[in-house]
This record gives structure tokens, sequence and C-alpha cells, in this order.
DNA sequence: CACTTGACCTGTCCGC
DNA sequence: TGCGGACAGGTCAAGT
């Protein structure tokens, strides 16, 4: 999915779109991706919009919340004024120039002042309808990690998490109990950046290579954001339009290509069933 | 407890 | 032109 970059790109752009509009319908075309009551949203409005890790929190008017987790491929595509059926004048991947598409499960209306699609090609993603305690309980499990872009993000933190574990590192990054908002792009893309192997064991990193690492973690995060996300996939933002990080990778997709420092050639293997990328040259 | 594997889905791409 | 397999931004539950 969306990493952090890419989903705080859609907070950012949906706060501006949909904060103080009501939801006046919502249409729900594969159940499974709905948990909740249709009726416990409709006729409220959206409060604010709030993410923790890869995970957005539509805080509502009557006190009830919409938890969204896009997963692998989901997208929240925002179009103004969108009629029964709108062309947006550009394709989406695997949801087409068209919404609603055959990749459209769920439609929230606003009235006369838009909607918001969520498509989802491998329906892997949700959306439930959560109290403010239900998304306490939903999200505790991300509050008990740390998140990039806060006072908690230390190399001191970072020590104490690698050094209960000897998983591979580029693992422990990605595991969304210890660090949230990191997944698979910026995990290949932080460790080349702090020139770490990322089979390296987390527990054998010294305390140079994490500060390194925690620099490199917030260098790419930030550039991920700074081009709205990386559209390689199924991503995009929620104007529709792509990002622009895709142009950046440092070794993530970047197979046989020439490192970036010019220090060897790209290689791919896998962690943990992932596709992982590095620079046999520089990442030690 | 730490860690690994398969499951959830649909689509694309690549080699035979 | 099929057809099979690998692969795709993420978690989960059920194994060892």
């Amino acid at each position: 999915m969306p990493e952090l970059p890419e989903v705080e790109t859609i907070r950012q752009e949906l706060t501006e779109a949909i904060v103080g509009l009501k939801i006046t319908d919502i249409e729900v075309r594969l159940a499974k991706q709905f948990k909740g009551e249709k009726k416990d949203v409709v006729g409220a409005k959206i409060v604010k919009i709030l993410r923790r890790g890869k995970v957005l929190v539509f805080k509502l008017s009557n006190g009830k919340n919409l938890v969204v987790h896009l997963k692998l491929t989901g997208q929240l595509v925002w179009v103004p004024k969108a009629g029964e059926r709108t062309t947006l004048g550009h394709p989406i991947p695997f949801a087409g120039e068209e919404l609603p598409s055959k990749t459209t499960h769920i439609i929230f209306s606003f009235d006369k002042k838009g909607k918001l699609f969520y498509n989802d090609l491998r329906q892997f993603g949700w959306i439930k309808v959560l109290d403010d305690k239900g998304v306490e309980a939903e999200l505790a499990p991300l509050y008990e990690a740390i998140e990039p872009f806060t006072p908690q993000f230390t190399s001191q933190n970072l020590a104490e998490i690698f050094s209960r574990s000897r998983r591979p590192i580029k693992l422990v990054l990605m595991d969304q109990a210890k660090i949230v908002g990191v997944g698979n792009i910026y995990a290949n893309d932080a460790l080349w950046e702090a020139r770490i192997d990322p089979r390296r064991p987390a527990n054998s990193l010294e305390p140079k290579e994490i500060e390194k690492l925690r620099q490199g973690i917030v260098k790419v995060l930030k550039e991920g954001l700074k081009y709205g996300g990386a559209s390689e996939n199924a991503y995009v933002r929620a104007t529709g339009e792509p990002g622009a990080y895709q142009e950046h990778f440092r070794a993530y997709q970047m197979e046989g290509e020439a490192c970036p420092r010019g220090d060897g050639v790209i290689r791919r293997l896998k962690i943990g069933g992932r596709g992982t990328f590095y620079c046999p040259g520089c990442q030690k």
C-alpha cells in the first residue's frame, strides 16, 4: 500500500477537500470491505482527518469515526461535483478513466459537492465505522510503536527496539508493532541511504549505523511526501494524479541498474517473502 | 516468546 | 496464442 508518505498525501488532500462536508449517502458495493452501519455515518460531517502509520481516521461530527486501511491497492479518490458516472480525463491504474469502475467498492456522496471513491483491485483494504473507544482499541498496537516525524523517533529508541531482535533489519523496519509507516519501498531506500545490508540482524547494528538509519528513514519518507508518494503500482493521490517518488527510487525496483552512488549494480533478493533491493557495493 | 509460512484477492508480465 | 509461475506498496492467523 500506500506507506506513510502516500497515506499522508491522501490525508492532506482530503483534509483540503472534504473537512466540513456532510456525508449524504454511502454505496457499499463489496460488503466485506465496509464493517459497520451506514446509518451511523450518513448525515454526519467530516470534522478532521488523522493518520497513524498507514491508517487514516476520519473523525465525524456524531462521535463516530471512519477508519481506513488501504493495504496494497486501496485508492481514495475525491471527485468534486461528480455525477452518476464521472470521466476523469486521465486513467487511474486498475480503475480506468471513469468512476465508479469495476474496482470501485465503496462510494461516499457529499450532496452536490462531490463523491469520494474507494477503489481496491485486490480487495485487501477495509473501512470500519468505530466510536472513539473502538478507534483506541483498533490503533492500540500502532501506538505501542514509534511514529517517524515525532520526538520519539530517536536513535536511542531505535537502538532499544533493534537490540531485542535478531531478525533482518529490513523486517524490523517494516514491523508496524515497532515502527509505523515504513513499508517495502521506504525500508529498501532507507537502508540504501544508511549503507546497511538489509539482511543484517537488527541487534548487530552499531550506534553510528542506527543514527544513519534514523536519518535515512526520515530523509526518504520526507522525499516521498514531497513528491506526493510513489505511483509504481496502484497508488494515486486523492486527486487521482500519480505521485512522483518512483522517479527517485534509490534501490527499490532498481534491480540491474547502477547504484545511484556508483558503487555497483543493484541486486534483488527475498527477505520474509518480500522483494528486497540493495547495492552489494556500498551496503554492508 | 521469536520467527516463518500461507492466506486473503486480482491483475500483469515473462518465459516456454 | 495459451499456460504456468512469479510478482505486486500489507497485514493476519496458524504453524514450528
